[in-house]
DNA sequence: CTGTATCCGATAAGATACTG
DNA sequence: CAGTATCTTATCGGATACAG
């Protein structure tokens, strides 16, 4: 839970609502956030396909992100398949597709302008 | 300093080095640090000003990201006036006003696409 | 298989006091 | 004016154990 009390609480809500882009970078800082985003959209449904893939996520980050993915209609979760063991499929939103493809942009921004050392994406 | 022995520290080191778009976001979600990069481009050029502008930052985190946007060469530190007391203009580069402009696009997106309560950007 | 609950270490933000 | 140093607190990530 939040201390609604302090300064860090207040200037972090002063932000956020000053200017949405604070909320949506405070998303997408939480690690493995951007990741999980990509994984999806290259097809990788399934929270033990993720986990394979984000070798070394665990699975309570894992759980948390994909929370919040659906939390913002970025991801869509379908457990409707009555099977055991359980069975869930994720998929990107249009609004998730989209945010793939910025973050593609933001990608390639990284990669040319900014002084990072290099690294494939 | 960061505990190289921790599973934390060699994670974000993994996703940093597999793109730096983790490297880019990890940079932009250090509180403040856009809200500092769009008042200097809207012409507040002094540290006094900024802080003025950004009225609820403190001196050490305003310091702190100066610094962290002037090592990634996204602002200019100008402290060649040889006046007293001190004097120090800060400036964008080409590449932070890119930046600028990249964020101001994520900025639409959040406000137009993104689940979250409306602000005025 | 797809998660949840609890605990702990690591990192980030901010208050305060001080300096050239 | 433009910062720096030290300390405290808040938040986040991850390990481990467990559940429907």
């Amino acid at each position: 839970m939040r201390k609604v009390s302090s300064t860090n609480y207040h200037n972090q809500a002063y932000l956020e609502e000053k200017c949405t882009l604070n909320e949506l970078i405070h998303l997408l800082s939480k690690r493995w956030l951007t990741e999980v985003l990509f994984s999806i959209e290259e097809g990788n449904n399934r929270f033990s396909s993720l986990k394979e893939d984000l070798k070394y996520i665990s699975d309570n980050i894992l759980a948390d992100r994909l929370k919040l993915l659906e939390q913002h209609k970025l991801i869509t979760r379908n457990d409707n398949f009555r099977e055991v063991p359980a069975r869930v499929e994720y998929a990107l939103t249009p609004t998730g597709l989209k945010l793939s493809e910025l973050l593609d942009v933001m990608c390639k921004f990284s990669e040319t302008e900014m002084d990072f050392p290099a690294a494939s994406c």
